[in-house]
DNA sequence: CCGCTGGTGTTGAGAGTTCAACCACCGTTA
DNA sequence: TAACGGTGGTTGAACTCTCAACACCAGCGG
């Protein structure tokens, strides 16, 4: 672990310099959140994804996939949801280990009050501080940084199946 | 509240890639640093300050500022890191409110162990996969983000003494 | 000297996350 | 049909974070 690639001073500013905004800002937006709707930024997600997909419901594994968050996770927050009346499960047809999350009125009521605030926020401290050159690179490089994370996921995979080449 | 600036088709696409990215990349490193260190990203982070610090030590208060933490947050942390014997809270002289926190022999060592697989995920997902000018760019939106989080709470400031200027 | 305001830091409870273990079920294979 | 690895999802414990309340001390004004 000697042939480390040790950051450059220029490497650690543009480094703390991102560290430190996209720290403070999730603070931010997850301290707006909380306070003016109740919930953290993660279950905000989940009534997000949901009000989007068709019949507004998704099974677990899905809701998990587009949520951003792990099954357990996912588990816990959707049973805080249900306490609340926000959500509701139900068995999956046609697969009985499955589970299908649907949003109720009352949480797509909760998600539409939410949405002004949270908007607001975004714009406030996104949109309007930064040009639209910045903003079309932000967008490159949110995609370029998302899909090396998934190129190590892949490589991962198969790098597991190299090891244990009979597991297939 | 009716007067809300939604996102257009185009602006919801950066904020999309922007965050995916963001919560999934610092899931990653957080992942990694418990997995190979046994401590979360922001207890890294408490030790990488103090270690830049004079004679490794701050109070406590510089400690939250720095290391993007709240009081209480790094009052816990503090104590977590502390039964480690990773660091020393010590009366700080002159104030006897204050604490100062110093890294230990013990903490030096866990950050100097922790580091080389920290900054090895963060060559990978970040500075390999993007170009030098969306690098420069990335410190840009960094700081603008940063300033204009800063900025509001000046104003919110401001605002307060409005509401209440006698409070002074 | 006393009270008062503001700053420093801690504490405890409650909420949310992670991790590992676990159950139940699917699809395939023998 | 039975065994078996893989998938879908949940659970409980341990841990971390947040929030509000608190204790303590500094500095300042009466």
């Amino acid at each position: 672990m000697d042939d480390v690639r040790w950051l450059s001073a220029e490497e650690q500013e543009i480094w703390r310099a991102y560290l430190s905004a996209s720290v403070a800002f999730s603070a931010h937006i997850d301290r707006q959140m909380r306070q003016d709707s109740g919930m953290p930024m993660a279950y905000y997600e989940i009534l997000v994804r949901l009000s989007e997909a068709p019949r507004r419901r998704l099974r677990m594994s899905e809701l998990a996939d587009v949520s951003l968050s792990s099954r357990s996770r996912l588990s816990h927050a959707v049973a805080a949801l249900e306490r609340n009346g926000w959500v509701e499960r139900r068995p999956a047809d046609g697969d009985r280990r499955g589970w299908v999350c649907a949003l109720t009125e009352d949480g797509y009521a909760a998600l539409a009050a939410a949405a002004p605030g949270h908007v607001t926020t975004v714009r406030e401290h996104i949109f309007d501080v930064l040009t639209p050159e910045q903003l079309a690179t932000l967008r490159d490089i949110g995609l370029a940084i998302s899909a090396g994370l998934s190129q190590e996921c892949a490589a991962a995979r198969a790098e597991d199946e190299q090891a244990d080449p009979y597991a297939g």
